[in-house]
DNA sequence: ATGAAAGCGCTAACAC
DNA sequence: GTGTTAGCGCTTTCAT
């Protein structure tokens, strides 16, 4: 591998001079510059990122933690980040936390370690109060998917109890009132927080809280399937469920389906996350938008703006839900209320 | 940031011997490295992993280029290496080539400005030669997705052409001879390969080939749309429809439905890539299973064995697609024969 | 078992 | 406009 010394022999310069030109930063002659850039082809020159890192003291890339690398969820997160950094030519450097606590702080260590100018942290396991020592440790990141009052400002969220809200609020506006709730794992900040919606919807319209019609399932398919079955053999099935998001939704028209049961005929069903797919699936799913590229672009545009320097400050932290409209929820058949 | 330096002052012994308890390396004796942990702690003390990567002229971590961040296809595949890497603790950093050269071979140059250990490459623009060249340059580095004969051991692919036949094989032996194929860009190897496999699946069961019962998609689900679209509008509709990628195929089942048609009772369908989502959906999709997970785990195994010298060494370079069968796919009905 | 010292490839003053 | 030089934080011989 060719170094910068190679080519400033080769181009009889000095090492400043090339290291000029492969950084644009002073003026250089055009005589001299071109002889430099002749020598860099010559010789196959790369310039050696880490040498650069460690000399100038910044590394142009941003950290970014994802729960999981699967799934398209966190992929179209990070899609709408990394095309915003790839035009300011900062780089992606992407780790999985795989939602443990453990994982989660080797994967902001690790970054760290990188000297990330910047992270972008997606976390479930981490708890509040690390993530505010860490903002007094002088090191800079935003925080996607939750709010933290005490670091609002770092905070790019959607107001997920408004979303399990509108979703049940959705169901009642309908005509059902037995509504059953299939949640994801309940120590996760957004699905405790789009349950706690979907309750307070159900108390504004003065429909019991009953616990049986809750089943904690993971977010995974799998799981709606499961719950799905739970409320169908409890005797009396539900007229409508929601969904904390819409995997476990299509696990859950799955189970109804087996039962011979019609969505949305005989049970409405309304999701979360507004998926890819749920614009072209059978019946196509009602379902809470997520507007996963807008926050990866937020989050993005957060760090340009504040730690770079450029591009545009992004104001709005809290993305309002909403809810869109397909055909996987009807009007309660009357002979049913 | 503590430097090493700083701990080896507090401990009161030499850099070296810091390093050495870091690394593992050596014998330290286990009061001085206490004193070494103890002052490394009280200083918060976080290795500098760029520092470390230049003076040891290795950074134990693998890049991967990837064509997209967004969809799930990838995600799972980058999800199956980065289990295996993690577990080596090597570390996984991810660019986006986003389908044009340009962009690819950049992604691959910084990849290697950074001195990644070796690369996982999924590419789609690049020539079969630039990587022959590659090889020749003393970068380590796999393909992933793609078959290059002068470079066969170091790819790791799907059969796509044997694919495209069992697709359409499978279509065959229901009872279908108007088989429409709704392909993605032509210009991508898979999405020709796959196609190269249709018409040989159609010319052994002595079904003369009709252009207009092909339609180039892009693997979107709404070319899959309109591409069903073309078919329906051509006064005649096929029997059945395979697609070279399971999300045109809900694009296509999206169109079919729109005619008041049924699937699989009017028209068979089957996908490729069998995605996680398609085991729920409506039918549950016929498909061309795709081991995205399988593959990624064996790109790792590849990169662990000959670079790190650790792990399984995988013989199998060339994966045989299985048709997995659901319900999308029905005898032809013999009023249409 | 530990220390001294020479780099790794580059940037960033500072001279000229 | 260009060269000199001192680091950046660490690893790695080579001594001791």
């Amino acid at each position: 591998m060719a170094t910068i010394k190679q080519v400033s022999e080769l181009a009889g310069v000095s090492l400043a001079t090339v290291s000029r030109v492969i950084n644009d930063t002073d003026q250089v002659k055009p005589a001299t510059r071109a002889k430099v850039e002749d020598a860099m082809k010559k010789l196959g020159y790369r310039p050696n990122f880490i040498a650069q890192s460690l000399a100038s003291n910044k590394s142009n890339t941003v950290g970014y933690v994802v729960p999981e690398l699967h799934g398209s969820f966190f992929g179209d997160m990070l899609s709408g980040s990394e095309r915003l950094l790839k035009k300011a030519k900062k780089h992606l450097f992407i780790a999985a936390g795989h939602s443990n606590e453990e994982d989660e702080i080797k994967a902001i260590e690790s970054l760290l370690g990188r000297r990330c100018d910047a992270l972008i942290l997606h976390l479930e396991a981490v708890s509040n109060d690390y993530l505010i020592e860490l903002s007094k440790d002088n090191v800079d990141f935003v925080v996607v998917n939750r709010y933290i009052p005490e670091i609002a400002d770092r905070c790019i969220s959607l107001d997920n109890v408004k979303g399990g809200y509108i979703a049940t609020k959705t169901l009642i506006r309908y005509g059902h009132r037995d509504i059953a709730y299939i949640s994801g794992s309940l120590w996760k900040s957004d699905a405790a927080d789009r349950l706690a919606g979907h309750k307070q919807a159900l108390q504004d319209a003065n429909i019991p809280y009953n616990r049986l019609r809750v089943f904690e399932g993971n977010f995974q398919a799998s799981s709606g399937y499961e719950g799905m079955l739970s409320f169908l053999n409890s005797g009396q099935a539900p007229t409508a469920v929601a969904c904390a998001n819409d995997e476990m939704a299509y696990g859950a028209a799955d189970a109804i389906r087996e039962r011979g049961l019609s969505i949305p005929d005989d049970i409405s069903l309304v999701g979360f996350d507004n998926i890819e797919f749920s614009r072209f699936s059978h019946p196509k799913l009602s379902t809470v938008d997520y507007p996963t590229r807008a926050i990866g672009e937020t989050a993005a545009n957060w760090i340009l703006s504040r730690i770079y320097g450029q591009g545009p400050f992004d104001a709005t932290h809290i993305f309002m839900p909403e809810l869109i409209s397909r055909d996987s929820i009807a009007m309660l058949k009357s002979d049913k209320a």
